[in-house]
DNA sequence: ATATTTGCAAACGCTTTGCACAGAA
DNA sequence: TTCTGTGCAAAGCGTTTGCAAATAT
């Protein structure tokens, strides 16, 4: 909800225009909770008899990075992962060699270290990415 | 020096043919410390008069990624980066957005508090990836 | 009416691969 | 001699782009 209302608002205020695809691509993302990549997105549209060419979920993509209301998380065998950013602290991600799941967390811990991090190599961070890879509790051997 | 020797035990182990392609490439891989593309590797060759194909300088890298020689340490513009692992311990990575400089840096805490993550979400943890990016002390504003 | 956006297919950049020849064992 | 490794050029993959037609404003 927040998210297509954020969307239209960008739109509005940078004039662009409104098309069908536009809105139903957003439509769509809004019931998407987890990771994506483009050609999920594609699939997931076709799935639901929405007509977007492949061009224009990536366009849209990108118009969606630039608006700030998603975020390329990961990559994932040459693909970039989206994840929708409102409502989201920032969070780092576990990822499962063996199924492929992607949990996320949040740690104070690390969160605040960076700082220390950063004057001591004096740094101006920007942001920062941890992925974290081995088996998740599903899949670790017991 | 380690790592030529390196290399070519791990080819008689193997039974893989020393070729004049892979012991003239790992003799380049000596005397590069820093971060490397495939393509990189491949000018680097040519400049010195070494004629190993783009084929060859991947095959070759693919083969020292097989024996722990080399690692994949981030992905920058759609391009793998390289580093030699032989005498590295494991370390991070901050990336200047503004000039691409990489600098490396180890942090125990965050090390060490990554054990305590693996525990809390019940994930075997194999191996782990931190990127800061932002301004490095060269390039960000006083 | 007009400028933006679309779909298509071609182009892209990095990487991998099939094949016939070259070369290490 | 035999089997692996090479170079080349083509294919592969995710992503981007040029262009003419479609469409939001």
């Amino acid at each position: 909800m927040e998210l297509q209302e954020g969307f239209i608002r960008y739109l509005k205020d940078n004039r662009y225009k409104q098309t069908k695809e536009r809105l139903d691509l957003i439509g769509l993302l809004s019931n998407i909770k987890s990771h994506f990549d483009a050609d999920g997105l594609y699939e997931k549209a076709r799935t639901a008899s929405i007509t977007a060419s492949r061009a224009s979920v990536y366009r849209t993509i990108a118009l969606l990075k630039k608006s700030g209301l998603l975020n390329e998380s990961i990559r994932q065998d040459g693909k970039a992962l989206y994840e929708i950013s409102p409502g989201k602290q920032h969070h780092d991600h576990l990822i499962c060699v063996n199924c492929g799941r992607i949990e996320e967390f949040t740690d104070d811990v690390i969160e605040k270290h960076q700082e220390q991090i950063g004057k001591k190599y004096n740094f101006l961070i920007k942001e920062h990415r941890l992925e974290i890879r081995g088996y998740c509790s599903r899949c670790r051997r017991p």
